[in-house]
RNA sequence: GGAGAGGUGGCCGAGUUGGCUGAAGGCGCUCGCCUGCUAAGCGAGUAUAGGGGCAAAACCUCUAUCCAGGGUUCGAAUCCCUGCCUCUCCGCCA
């Protein structure tokens, strides 16, 4: 949510920032619902100072043994009108919270400008491309020859979008996770959190979810409930109607969770494998920041998310999205993508953003510098550090051989009970 | 799931025969004074949001806020209803 008084005082601002984010808000209807809303606050609150000033009469005259029977028929009137008026700047306001819900945040001014993905810029690419001497297996068929995917059965418990992991697919997954969270944690200075993966209402609002995504998340109807679609979700939220002090800012959590997307409208793309699935896991990284350090912790978060991938040893490229392909509540935003050889092409596995005071704005998360400080919005960052359904189908495609195993990276070996490859079980 | 208790400011904690109570008192915190340092002591201050005034800030003023929403009333932290949350006991399950 962007501030109301800045969008008073910069329309043409907000409206440019809408038009860039190819989102439709009508920036002049809030404009009057705002000036609606600040006449009728003065009308109604001069009403209620008139009704405070009787009542105290009222008082005074009753102590005194008086009678207030006029001046309490008066402010009957009065009340009536007040509550009235009430009624009706309620009704407004809500026509501009749901106004302002639909306006995106701001792009930064380092966004690449343009309407969609085709105008995403590439910041950064590294490592070979894997070549090979003989043709590459698809993820799907190694982890079927290796018995360590199952997507059929998958299909069958739950439906298509649900793998399943087996064996050394489930041990590989688990290594993965463990070895990132690890590393953020010793080495970029994390700290861990196990986020409940169902949240209320209030924290999908707070980050940015709803009321736009609502159709894209799973719902548990008998308890108003939802299914995360990242730990970002509950992490963030942690802070929410908080008021934190300036000297634990940064605050840097990693989790762990399960990720769930009805991926609703996008039925027929990607539906292979790993592709596009509804359910995944993720380590996320949550950031809050101080408001003029959280472009500087943007860049470092990009780090952070990449270095899982140089020691991975998988080659990856780094796209900053353009304007128009920014998440409505992003203000920058770093795609992170690694190449499937069987598909010969670039998956996305991590995105990198900067929030700014959009989401703490939402959420009501708040710091003060010093004690007796004015309170500020801190910024939120996140990052998937990182999303490990589609980096398997890198790693599983680039390290595989001629026999069709898979070589395990040395930085997962010691989470592989020192395994160094991957075979069928019977070829043990 | 059944029965009961409760939700007040950064924290603790008064206030429930409705009336200067934004809210006693204490703690904490900030500033000042004082004591050779520390501790103690003394004095003052210490919420947030919104509206209006001011070119703007300082500041002034008004409104709202005692879990949330609704109701009764001239007037509610105090009475009534609903919801949420916490705690205790019983049952059930992991």
């Amino acid at each position: 949510m962007l501030d109301l008084k800045f969008i008073r005082e910069n329309p043409e601002v907000v409206k440019r920032a809408v038009d860039l984010k190819n989102e439709k808000a009508d920036i002049d209807r809030v404009l009057e619902l705002d000036r609606q809303r600040r006449s009728i606050i003065n009308e109604v609150e001069q009403l209620k100072k008139e009704r405070n000033d009787n009542s105290r009469k009222v008082a005074e005259l009753k102590k005194a043994g008086e009678d207030a029977a006029e001046v309490i028929a008066r402010t009957k009137e009065i009340s009536q009108k007040a509550k009235e008026l009430d009624e009706h700047l309620a009704d407004i306001q809500e026509k501009l919270k749901s106004e302002l819900d639909r306006i995106p945040n701001i792009p930064h001014e380092t966004a690449p400008e343009g309407k969609d993905e085709s105008a995403n810029v590439e910041v950064l690419r590294t490592g070979d491309l894997p070549q090979f001497d003989f043709e590459p297996l698809d993820h799907i068929k190694l982890g079927e020859r290796l018995d360590i995917l199952d997507f059929k059965r998958g299909g069958k418990i739950s439906g298509s979008g649900f793998p399943v992991y087996k064996g050394m697919g489930a041990r590989l997954e688990r290594a993965l996770i463990n070895f990132m969270i690890d590393l953020h944690v010793d080495k970029h200075g994390y700290r861990e959190i196990f986020p409940p993966f169902v949240v209320n209402r209030e924290s999908m609002y707070g980050t940015g979810q709803l009321p736009k995504l609502e159709d894209d998340m799973y719902l548990a109807e008998k308890d108003d409930l939802f299914l995360i679609p990242t730990a970002e979700v509950p992490v963030t939220n942690l802070h929410r109607d908080e008021m934190l002090q300036g000297e634990e800012l940064p605050i840097k959590y990693v989790a762990y969770s399960a990720c769930f997307r009805r991926e609703a409208g996008s039925y027929g793309k990607d539906t292979r494998g790993f592709l596009r699935v509804h359910q995944f896991n993720k380590v996320e990284m949550v950031n809050f920041s101080l408001p003029e350090n959280s472009y500087e912790m943007h860049e470092q978060l990009l780090k952070e998310a990449t270095e899982i991938l140089d020691l991975l040893e998988l080659p990856y490229r780094v796209l900053s999205l353009a304007t128009g392909d920014l998440s409505f509540a992003a203000a920058k935003c770093y795609d992170i993508e690694t190449w499937s050889p069987a598909e010969q092409k670039w998956l996305e596995t991590s995105s990198v953003s900067n929030f700014e005071d959009f989401q703490a704005r939402r959420a009501n998360i708040r710091f003060r510098r010093e004690k007796g400080s004015p309170p500020e919005f801190v910024h939120t960052l996140n990052g998937s550090g990182l999303a490990t359904s589609r980096l398997m189908v890198s790693l599983l495609e680039t390290w595989q051989t001629d026999e069709g195993t898979v070589v395990i990276p040395p930085v997962l070996r010691p989470y592989m009970g020192g395994r160094d490859v991957i075979k069928k079980e019977y070829d043990k």
